[in-house]
DNA sequence: TGATATACTTAACATTGTAAAGTTAAATAA
DNA sequence: TTATTTAACTTTACAATGTTAAGTATATCA
């Protein structure tokens, strides 16, 4: 009787290889240049195909960056093990955010301009990944605060101001990249720096 | 014989009124949702005169962007008149900055994420209003080092990590409007104070 | 074997940006 | 004034888009 247990793996199965040719699709063209037919050719189905397993494309991007948020998660979560100073996790975690954003940065900006464009009201609800990911960010500064390294604004608004710089220089670089930056990497460096001395005591 | 001065009036009158058209369009629908048709019927032409006027609805983007760059352009440079201390006028236009984007955010969007995506190569170019922009931060910035008040980074990075962490805080507020933030003004404030703070010697 | 449900496809619609060809009206030259 | 050229604008057309509705075949169950 194992017949819809393989009908359901066989169904899982082709949703995870829409998932996959739309996110390779998006990354390598954008959004607004993948047509749903596109992908469809790619795992040679019918367009109509598409929509037994997403609402419509925005719900298909939706997924996308579901799966982006995980791997940011991930990769700074790998950071947390081994946890020298506070601080200096927190300089790192600042990096890795930025250089994964400079990595992927059509799935960068899928994730944090394009999809809140399509999806509205991404209050960060309660057991979705971004939320994790902030969670995250909150711990960190948590800490340094609690250490009195950082002076005594609250713990959300310091998150907010880290992450306001992050995604700045993120997006900056990846929006002009033949704008004349100083050098990339100096660049991120001095802005998480600065950002990290300016909120200290 | 100034039937030639006229009929370059009527050009260049109906040139402003498709312009007018497509910002306005552009600022309440969003770029992706306006199409030339839309334009075309609110100034009561056919949809192709717009091409007479203007190359593609890049192009034209590209116009109503650089009327945006003046408009940020000449609130800056208001600043400038009564000027205080340098950190002062700094501070207050970061501020000007983030509600200028606040104030207009499909505005704000349109030029700072959109059109880099549809016009390759924004590199600064020479003359430009978005150079002109550049200049006058860099000669804020400038300012504040010379008087020994920032540490001693060169002039580019400095203005580019405080372009960075405006434009940073600016977009999260567009893009996440759900988002629990602290306070949006607390946050802004916040957020140029760490950043000037950090610069410091 | 026949009925039912599942998975997928075909056909279609309204809308998009834009190019090519066609038309009208104004400016110039005779 | 009348003929001709030029400029401004429109009509028509095309290929591509996201998405819906209707149709078809295949596998499951009675």
């Amino acid at each position: 009787m194992g017949t819809k247990e393989r009908r359901a793996r066989e169904k899982a199965q082709l949703r995870r290889q829409i998932l996959l040719a739309a996110r390779e699709l998006f990354v390598n063209e954008g959004y607004e240049n993948v047509s749903m037919r596109k992908i469809a050719d790619k795992i040679e189905y019918s367009p109509t195909t598409i929509y037994l397993y997403f609402k419509d494309k925005a719900d298909l991007l939706d997924s996308v960056c579901q799966e982006t948020l995980l791997n940011l998660l991930n990769r700074l979560e790998q950071l947390k093990k081994d946890n020298t100073d506070p601080i200096e996790t927190l300089r790192k975690s600042g990096k890795t955010y930025v250089e994964f954003g400079l990595k992927y940065p059509q799935d960068y900006k899928l994730t944090f301009v394009i999809r809140p464009q399509f999806q509205k009201g991404l209050g960060l609800r309660e057991g979705t990944v971004g939320e994790k990911v902030f969670d995250y960010l909150r711990a960190m500064v948590s800490e340094c605060i609690q250490q009195k390294i950082f002076r005594q604004v609250d713990v959300e608004t310091t998150g907010q101001v880290m992450w306001s710089a992050v995604h700045g220089v993120t997006l900056l670089l990846i929006d002009f990249p033949d704008f004349p930056w100083t050098q990339k990497d100096k660049l991120i460096d001095t802005v998480i720096h600065t950002t990290i001395e300016g909120l200290k005591a």
